[in-house]
This record gives C-alpha cells, sequence and structure tokens, in this order.
DNA sequence: GCCAACGTTGGC
DNA sequence: GCCAACGTTGGC
C-alpha cells in the first residue's frame, strides 16, 4: 500500500471539515497541476495519507484514506482534471509540524521540504513510520 | 501581507 | 522549442 500527503488550507477546509464529512469523505477537487493529478491517479482505494495544514498550523494533524479511486473532477468541465475521494482516519495525539519535520535529519528528503508547492505527495515507507512515531500514534 | 519559488502560458 | 511574463502557492 502507497502513502501520500495531502495539503490543505485549514482556513478554507481543514482537518475538522473532512472529519464532518464522516465515512462518506470529500471529493479532493479543485487540483490543476500535473503532478498532483497523476498521484491521485496512482492512488487505490484504501491507500492512507498525511493530512497537512498549509498556510496556517503548519503540521501534519491526521492520517487520511483514500476511499474512491481517480474520477473526473466535478468542479471543472475540463477533462484533464481529476481527483481522489478521502475520509478521514485518525488524528495524530501529537501533531507533528512543518518545524520539526525539517529539523529531523530522517525527514529531510521529504517532498513536503524539497517542494513544498506540491500539494498532493508521495511518502515514503520510512517516512511514514517516522511521522506516524512522531504524531504518537501507530503507523 | 509580502515575496521567493515554482508552474503555466503564449508570442516569437 | 525557447523563454519572458504572468499567476499561484505557501512559509515567513
Amino acid at each position: 500500500m502507497a502513502h501520500w500527503l495531502f495539503k490543505s488550507e485549514p482556513d478554507v477546509f481543514g482537518w475538522d471539515d473532512l472529519v464532518a464529512k464522516g465515512d462518506a469523505g470529500e471529493e479532493w477537487d479543485g487540483v490543476r497541476n500535473y503532478q498532483a493529478r497523476n498521484n491521485m491517479r496512482a492512488m487505490a482505494v484504501g491507500d492512507l495519507g498525511f493530512y497537512y495544514h498549509s498556510r496556517s498550523g503548519l503540521e501534519i494533524v491526521g492520517i487520511c484514506a483514500v476511499c474512491a479511486e481517480a474520477h473526473p473532477d466535478s468542479t471543472t468541465d475540463d477533462d484533464r482534471w481529476e481527483c481522489v475521494d478521502v475520509k478521514a482516519v485518525k488524528p495524530f495525539a501529537t501533531p507533528v509540524s512543518l518545524e520539526t519535520i525539517k529539523t529531523d535529519p530522517r525527514l529531510a528528503e521529504m517532498v513536503l521540504v524539497k517542494n513544498s508547492r506540491l500539494s498532493v505527495q508521495p511518502v515514503t515507507e520510512t517516512e511514514w513510520a517516522v511521522i506516524c512515531d512522531l504524531g504518537g500514534i501507530k503507523a
């Protein structure tokens, strides 16, 4: 199973908003970047991802799961854009801040550090395990 | 709110 | 196919 990282501005659609959607989840629409779209195309139902708050918060707050594979983005007629659906799984006991990630040598190669503008990113198995540990939950 | 970094667009 | 101009993102 692959692991991912989804970025969202909490002022627009944060972790609490995703939790409120329950098991139905939410369409991860609005992505207009090829790399991010390609990452979503590569996802399978059941894949897990970190949920990161950008712009404000700047921390990973929980884990979400892919609950529908890539399908056309309902917010545009442009058929280039696709998205998956995601649902909240569980919050971190301790959110893991960007500052923590940037100072941990085990996480130096994370896409979040290397290419902070990519909104849907792959996460390696090692990174996944390290961050779950820092977040105080089981991987 | 600013601005650096990045991706996309479009004229040539 | 290059690259300047532009728009957007996101950390600070």
